[in-house]
DNA sequence: AATTGTAAGCGCTTACAATT
DNA sequence: AATTGTAAGCGCTTACAATT
């Protein structure tokens, strides 16, 4: 069953009827009635390979992400379907489990479907070889959230060190002496930005800053969960913590729960990513929100242009948007 | 840049470059050895969609899902891709949204791109009609967590009466007197088997069956939250709820918590799906667990199984799996 | 007996010529 | 002037024949 069954059928030639799934100008609306009802009486289905290979464009977008895991990503995911699915894209999702071997074996599988661009969140410690094959095969593509040293294309972010220093900021406004940033992989780029800002500002406070505390952990609720456990066992712990993502925050404020201490006074917690559970949770979790919907839609933007206009776009934009933060109970807020 | 190029390059044919790159054992290892070094120096990448047009597989599977949001749907997600991908399959993500229409465009566009197989958590709403074109098709599919009136195919899920039956056992042995049972989409068949599964437990054990509070409602914790809210205005609650999900639970103790109640002892809230951040919830949330993880690898398994032998496998085959209850806090258990 | 080469074809698109 | 048809080609695979 192909376009040449469905040409003879409905009487006319294969080229007409490649017209009319095309949706060209160029053919009668009589013919392109006849050959739509002999597809559909034929029970036809364009075959999209074959359209592709001819026409070397795949309408095909791979999208690379470390995990499902976190809803962060989740949302990513998501948000750049919405937007490539109306520009008649399908998205290739491959996940590097945050593992650099899988992500290289990915990219090459992507590669060889042909896929028009490229949307890269890099898996923690990946380098500028992850991009060799991609740029030498000049395939599109758009780096997200996370930043690849020496690689010089697009790059769509936020301003982590922005993020970190309104979090110690709002920690010294709710009156903490004692400050520490809590957990996150501490390979990466944005531990590091945060990490920084976060010490700057404290200090520029004049306030203590626990060094001991603020160790890297994987971004989970119960890395956050053991790693107050066992700090706990320490001494006392600061007034003010923030974590560097809301899951971690989750299990950290459990944990200080259960040590008998109230979160919200004794110790005033603040999350990173401002997931919709913040709200909901008991008690609810000031968090530094940045919108992962905005950065998808903006990623998959600016690779549509690309692919558009591989000559004319400029190289190396980068678009960062500036993080806001959400107080609420668990630095002592009232309003949820 | 084709294989030509590269067989050319090494001083071989194109059938013998193809050989190598299929891995047949037809050709001398030195022979595949040259090839090999000259596609790399080349910059060569083969290409699946050529490859896939002539042999008639295109080593791709459609996942259609109804949403990412949703944990539950984001873990099947990534077991499946674990599952699929040794075998040399890539993913193809179709997010439904939840939307009949939206779904019936994307099966086409997976069909058109010639998926070898098809893994289908049907929208809800959605009828036998979503099954039409892939079977005249004749493509291998497999239905996961939710059923479709009058679908004879493969399914794998869990068993829904059995673990609302279980929720209704465990809080009646946790003292409570008044159930009720809350949240869910009403046109759903889960909500429906374990609305009746709940029912019926509740009558056995001769409780009180709150029907006002046992309403449906979209899967979120706001939804939660703000069905709480109203119903408390209607006078006391019951002494136990369980809730269609984890999510709806979260939002359901928070209003709980708001309104100056107790929960774990002036009520106990049961979820349902057993997320990660189910334990570490405060207090950590009871709920009644099935592992999304478990079906997704089953489902992918039958229907690899199907794509292999598409005559010799049995037809119709479901796979239950059975529901356990993980009791914490919010039921006065005091583990965690 | 082991390995390699020839040639046709998978299902489309499209430049160009031909028809009405 | 508007519409339709012919034929070549996109990059692979594979049956079969040919070579060593």
């Amino acid at each position: 069953m192909t376009l040449a069954d469905v040409a003879r059928h409905a009487g006319f030639s294969r080229s007409t009827a490649s017209l009319v799934f095309q949706d060209s100008p160029m053919v009668a609306a009589t013919t392109k009635a006849a050959v739509l009802a002999a597809a559909k009486e034929l029970g036809y289905v364009y075959d999209r390979r074959a359209a592709a290979l001819r026409t070397r464009k795949s309408h095909t977008i791979g999208l690379l992400i470390p995990g499902l895991a976190n809803p962060f990503f989740a949302a990513l995911v998501q948000a750049v379907e919405e937007e490539l699915g109306p520009s008649g894209f399908t998205v290739l999702l491959a996940n590097t489990l945050e593992r650099p071997e899988r992500q290289k074996a990915v990219v090459e599988t992507l590669l060889e479907y042909r896929v028009d661009g490229l949307l890269i969140v890099p898996a923690i410690g990946s380098g500028r070889e992850v991009l060799d094959a991609i740029e030498r095969f000049a395939v599109p593509h758009v780096l997200l959230t996370r930043r690849v040293v020496g690689a010089g294309g697009d790059w769509v972010g936020s301003d982590d060190r922005r993020g970190a220093t309104l979090a110690a900021e709002h920690l010294v406004n709710h009156g903490c002496r004692s400050l520490a940033y809590f957990g996150g992989p501490t390979e990466t780029y944005a531990r590091a930005t945060r990490y920084g800002g976060f010490v700057d500002a404290a200090r520029a406070a004049g306030l203590r800053f626990v060094e001991e505390w603020s160790r890297g952990t994987e971004t989970t609720s119960s890395a956050g969960y053991e790693a107050v456990r066992t700090l706990l066992q320490s001494g006392p712990p600061p007034e003010g913590v923030a974590c560097h993502s809301d899951a971690i925050a989750f299990g950290a404020m459990r944990a200080l729960r259960d040590a008998g201490l109230t979160v919200g006074s004794d110790v005033r917690v603040l999350g990173y990513d401002d997931l919709e559970h913040a709200r909901s949770w008991s008690p609810s979790l000031s968090s530094v929100s940045v919108s992962s919907e905005e950065m998808g839609r903006t990623a998959a933007r600016l690779l549509l242009e690309r692919i558009d206009h591989p000559r004319t776009s400029a190289s190396g934009r980068t678009v960062v948007f500036t993080p806001t933060l959400q107080a609420r109970e668990s630095c002592g807020s009232h309003d949820t």
